[in-house]
DNA sequence: TCTGGGGTCCTACCTCTT
DNA sequence: TCTGAAGAGGTAGGACCC
């Protein structure tokens, strides 16, 4: 194994489903699918039992209906995952401080430090994986590279397959070695990139790019000239196996957002102000929780046609209780034609800070909404989050 | 046969200020 | 006072990720 290999990604192998198999291990073995149970759900999770029928995360659970009608279908419970994940978190953190969460399932790690202490990267690799094993009954894959590129695509290659025969086994680790990069990389289909989905994909296909070796063939300007000035440079850099992001842990959120998706659209819009609400005030307790205040409150339609719009609005002061981001939702309702129905609504905010450190202005000492606030908390620690909201939510609820 | 919910990042365009 | 350029900030939308 040659040096300077200090990236780590690992993987958990279906995650959702493996923690539901962990608390029923009757469903071992089955096909199981974790994801939305209504009529609008998408696929979260599915056992590679279920990706034998062709189900696949992203998909409507409809249609994942359709293709394994006797697949245990369940909701999921994230609250859980949080907790399993955590515990994940715990034994990645042993290792070294240097660990970033990219989602519960999943995180980059950089082990140049943990040497001395616990091996090269791929024994790190192992050791984590029989830890993780031990500790949790959980299986994940882990890729071992030069950088996060070539560790992500390390990790997806070592991941169980689902073959003509069933399921294959994977192989666990995968270690792409200096000599082997570019080899291993070029032969992965363009979408393998960070940062080529379906529109780019579409674009580059028409240049005859199917690879990620035809990316590094392609001359600059044809690439550039098709993607764009910026995107193309970041995607020839990546053919080349250049990546040179940093593992950063502690990574501040950048936005709060909460968003529904309805069963049925919805037309009438007193119904959808009280959803509204109810969403501002779910973003609001979860800005307080993480003492974070915000500047720009978005409102987030989605009609019936799957047209999206977003509405934003600058408050000042920053906000962080369900009244003002409700007040400012509720503003931005009020300019759009909801003709044609809404099937999605959200509200997120953004341009966060730190309220630890912020001084209170006279508007925010008198408003009285941060004590009304911190009574909202107070109450929901101790009696749930259900047992007091919004007046409006609260009456809708009973209408 | 339809398309979740949590996000990040980039770009285009507009308005305001200098 | 008019006009234009340049930059900053705000807003909207799109693409992408898991």
């Amino acid at each position: 194994v040659s040096t300077e290999l200090p990236i780590l990604h690992l993987d958990m192998d279906s995650f959702y489903v493996s923690v539901e198999v962990l608390r029923d291990p009757a469903l071992a073995g089955r096909p199981v699918v974790v994801g939305g149970t209504g009529r609008r759900g998408v696929v979260a999770s599915a056992s590679y039992e279920a990706r034998v029928f062709g189900v696949r995360s992203a998909m409507p659970t409809a249609r994942a209906r359709r293709l394994c009608p006797d697949a245990v279908f369940m909701p999921g419970d994230h609250a859980h995952y949080r907790q399993t994940s955590a515990e994940i978190h715990r034994i990645l953190s042993e290792v070294t401080p240097l660990v970033e969460p990219i989602a519960l399932d999943e995180a980059f790690l950089d082990v140049r430090g943990a040497r001395r202490l616990f091996g090269d990267g791929p024994e790190i690799a192992g050791r984590l994986r029989s830890r993780i094993l031990e500790q949790t009954g959980l299986h994940c894959s882990v890729g071992v590279a030069a950088n996060k590129l070539l560790a992500k695509l390390g990790s997806e290659a070592a991941k169980p397959r689902v073959g003509p025969g069933g399921v294959e086994p994977g192989a666990g680790i995968v270690v792409v070695d200096r000599d082997g990069e570019l080899d291993f990389l070029h032969r992965h289909p363009v979408q393998a990139l960070w940062g080529v989905g379906p529109s780019t994909l579409r674009r580059l296909e028409r240049l005859g790019v199917r690879t990620v070796g035809d990316v590094a063939r392609l001359p600059a300007g044809t690439l550039e000239a098709a993607v764009g000035v910026a995107h193309g440079r970041h995607l020839a850099a990546l053919a080349r196996g250049e990546d040179d992001r940093p593992v950063e842990p502690d990574r501040p959120p950048k936005s709060i957002g909460h968003e529904e998706t309805f069963p049925d659209d919805v037309t009438d819009r007193r119904r959808l102000e009280v959803i509204v609400v109810r969403l501002a005030d779910a973003v609001a307790t979860r800005l307080r929780a993480h003492h974070l205040t915000g500047r720009t409150v978005t409102l987030k339609l989605r009609y019936g046609d799957f047209r999206t719009i977003t509405r934003s609005t600058t408050v000042d002061p920053p906000v962080d209780d369900a009244v003002a981001v409700s007040t400012a939702a509720r503003s931005l309702l009020a300019g759009v034609d909801l003709a044609g129905g809404i099937r999605l609504a959200g509200v997120a905010v953004s341009r966060l800070e730190s309220n630890e450190d912020r001084q209170l202005s006279l508007d925010e000492r008198q408003s009285g909404w941060t004590a009304a606030s911190d009574a909202v908390d107070a109450i929901r620690a101790r009696f749930g989050v259900d047992s007091i909201g919004p007046a409006s939510v609260r009456v809708g609820r009973h209408e």
